[in-house]
DNA sequence: CCGCTAGTGTGCAACGTTGTAGAACCGCCG
DNA sequence: CGGCGGTTCTACAACGTTGCACACTAGCGG
């Protein structure tokens, strides 16, 4: 059936060892009997049988990404970059999406298909810091997002408060002073939703406005939907506003689409602003300006702990967290540049690297 | 190190064969021994490893879903669509990215990653007829799109041809006259452009409208970006338009930021209508109106197809050439729902199978 | 009480690869 | 010319699982 390594290693004449030291690159190989192999790898079309490597070098030369949905162009964009990133370094990587739910969360943990991957790199939205016991494993981790801290594994997240911040800034520096926040969680105390709130109400305390309230729009999930819902209930409520930062894109989106139905201009009237900088924030109407958490850099960085993670075997390494810079992207939903024009850099919130020894 | 059949076999004081037989779900196992071994599984955290079982079975539980990027919307839905089914059957999808380019394309037919998985779905975007050797292989293929037919596969297409001409015969029917294309590849006689494009002339043949080649917009990659410029183009080129048919939703949302950016009034002046109903379609500004070809259940078709044929294990079954129905959406950007309101389906265009015996 | 069937469990031999250890050869130094 | 280091190649034994064939028991019909 299928052409196995001692097929060629009879065709070119030497031993199944030598083919499999051709195959891996061993360097003490006769020039000649490299090419005899490899002439007889090519007449048979021989392929390497992963499963039999796999189990040989209890290596698979996967790896796990872990998203919500990928019908969430954030979630898309990254798996595209993890993607990019996992193939130029030679490995492979398989997607789960967890629907956001506990249930699905834990299974990617320690569920049937964890052992089919060298290591995992997980952006967990229902699980959180109550669950810090299951995120210890002994396996490489690489925890995205801003749930759970503390686990013994390296972690990539941004810089959520400080551009929070930064864009409520933006938005009183254009002289708006109602101004709206789409996709709170109210009770949350960790993840984005309360990390960007704060610094949103940190932002508001600098530039001397009162909170109000009125002006926080619950959404539990960033969705265009649920944004578009949030910002109807707000404007049928008659809250006055001038201004929205919504916790991300999708809910951006979904806002700007409630406020054209209520004939509202955008930035004329409400001037507008998201998270996340996806790919949709550049060619909506009106461009959308938004906050880009560094995503690419994020993904690569991923890839690139876990990867040494997975190298190193085991030796009990400091872990990482790391945090890349963010920056303040402005178009035209804040009247930052005029239609059709490019973006604008408005602001750079400095990342960095923290070292934590494992507990 | 990690446990094993063996370990387990020790504790529940059986034989290894029968902890495979309990963890396989082999029916003659006494009740009793049935727990006895699973008490030992859960109590040593024993996971199969599933390289040793892929070896031995020469089955991965895998599947290929090769796409040319996720950061395009419509593929990250059908990825989502397809990750979801498979998920149901109890299979795991692993996905290549193709940037359409012809060497990677290829790759995925025959390369290093191709002995992974037990089959594959692939959507080509850079080969093309002439490359109908490429697709005989003998593994479980599904194919879909519209750039090869006639390969010994299954495939899954649309209603390309149909649904264009029903798009563009919908524009006429709200009285415009001058409708422009958006994404021609000129002089391409295959794939989806080649397609939709003729879809477009027939249908303005049916309207009694001539043909006007100024109204023919080139777009080579199908993305927002080139989708603006191609808009832009036109619109600078002075070309008087009051419809717009966009060959994908992409392609749509970037014209009506260029639309938007010129002043043009959305469905006011200019209708317009895209392919694909992607997400965001639902919560542009206007909503746009556009062609559902039944994404969900071509995902769903194609896993079904592929799962049937890794199951039929080589027996030369007839080829089917699966088509869902397809749908004209309508939104706000076409005027046949006010801002707010839910979209209307003003069309069907059936689809059908077509079972093809092999060559 | 024999033979048969259904139920329950086991031992052996793969699956295709790579790690380890070492054999065989070469040239060359002392 | 003995021995040594570098080069080239090979034999063997795993890796952890499952397919196959078979052993044994109990019950039951003839």
């Amino acid at each position: 059936m299928a052409v196995t390594m001692h097929d060629v290693a009879q065709r070119a004449g030497v031993s199944i060892k030598t083919v499999s030291n051709v195959v891996n690159g061993y360097p003490y190989i006769r020039a000649a009997t490299k090419e005899r192999v490899e002439a007889a790898i090519d007449e048979l079309g021989y392929r390497v049988n992963m499963s039999a490597r796999n189990l040989r070098t209890r290596r698979t030369g996967l790896i796990t990404l872990a998203v919500p949905e990928l019908s969430l162009p954030y979630f898309a964009e990254l798996a595209d970059a993890v993607i990019s990133a996992a193939d130029t370094a030679g490995w492979t990587v398989l997607i789960e999406q967890t629907s956001a739910s506990r249930e699905r969360e834990t299974e990617v943990l320690s569920g049937r298909r964890r052992h089919l991957t060298d290591g995992l790199i997980f952006s967990p939205l229902a699980l959180g810091p109550d669950d810090l016991g299951l995120f210890t494993v002994e396996y490489p981790l690489v925890i995205l997002g801003e749930r759970v801290f503390g686990a013994p594994a390296d972690h990539v997240t941004m810089n959520n408060v400080a551009a929070a911040k930064a864009a409520t800034l933006h938005l009183a520096s254009l002289g708006r002073r109602r101004i709206a926040l789409i996709g709170a969680h109210e009770g949350e105390r960790v993840g984005s939703a309360a990390l960007r709130t704060t610094g949103y109400l940190e932002g508001l305390a600098e530039a001397g406005l009162p909170q109000d309230p009125a002006l926080i729009g619950e959404a539990g999930l960033w969705h265009r939907s649920t944004g578009a819902e949030a910002m109807t209930r707000m404007l049928d409520d008659g809250v006055e506003i001038d201004a929205v930062f919504a916790l991300n894109d999708a809910l951006a989106l979904g806002a700007l689409h409630a406020l054209h139905a209520h004939g509202i201009d955008v930035p004329g009237q409400v001037a507008l602003i998201g998270f996340d900088d996806i790919d949709d924030a550049r060619y909506s109407v009106p461009a959308l300006s938004s906050v880009d958490p560094g995503r690419d850099q994020i993904a690569h960085t991923a890839v690139e702990l876990l990867l040494e993670r997975i190298g190193a075997d085991g030796d009990p390494a400091p872990y990482r967290m790391v945090v890349p810079d963010s920056r303040i992207v402005g178009r035209e939903s804040t009247g930052d540049v005029a239609p059709g024009e490019a973006a604008r850099i408005v602001g750079v919130q400095p990342g960095g690297t923290d070292v934590v020894t494992p507990a």
